[in-house]
DNA sequence: CTGTTATATTCATACGTACGTATACGTGTA
DNA sequence: TACACGTATACGTACGTATGAATATAACAG
């Protein structure tokens, strides 16, 4: 019974973390991350999105432990976090893509 | 660039799978769905959740290839589609259980 | 056919979220 | 101090989403 308030907990955290995945604009950031540490003005060039956008967007990963920051004079680096950030995008990406390849099959007439 | 266009796409297949995953109702009746294949019915009794919400929130996990459906006489009996569904919310919950362990130490005095 | 039950969908509503603009904050420089 | 630059936050707005109540659809029994 508090296992199932844990439960429930759980839950609301774990919807939290995919939600926090579940936005373009976070993903590309993310994406661009994993060529290495990058400012936040690196970030608003390389992806063409505003920079207060890209501020908010990198607290919110920030809140939620998928990247890490670190001041460098005016600067702030930002960083991924760990390698199971990934992991979990590679996970979706492959099913994906078999979906995606699955469907050509059909389209094409199986 | 045509490839860039298509990662864009493909971010956004990602970002709408994980915003599949990111409601606590639906990860809820995945977690029911865990001790296998359930109907409507059974989903809402055990949930506590509406019918129409019940219906609605399948409806989306099926839509996602997460559940599949099968009619059953006057019933429709949905079950997980794989285990990779679960793969993923394990991930999450690892993390988040390794997180919450770390903020445990913290509270205690370091 | 009529009625009954299980499931799906429509509608209105309340809430959450993303975004741009403007502004504040922080850091280094003169 | 004042100024410039990088970054963060506040505000208003538009859109998306979750929900309950009511309604529609589907399958079976009689």
């Amino acid at each position: 019974m508090a296992q199932k308030m844990m439960r429930l907990e759980l839950l609301d955290l774990v919807a939290d973390r995919f939600k926090a995945l579940s936005d373009r604009a976070r993903l590309s950031l993310l994406q661009e991350l994993r060529g290495g540490s990058c400012t936040v003005n690196e970030l608003v060039e390389a992806t063409g999105m505003g920079q207060a956008n890209v501020s908010r967007h990198l607290a919110i990963l920030f809140n939620h432990g998928l990247v890490s920051r670190e001041r460098d004079g005016v600067y702030v680096r930002y960083e991924l976090a760990d390698a199971d950030v990934l992991k979990l995008c590679e996970l979706v990406c492959g099913r994906l893509e078999s979906e995606l390849a699955e469907r050509k099959k059909v389209i094409s007439g199986r």
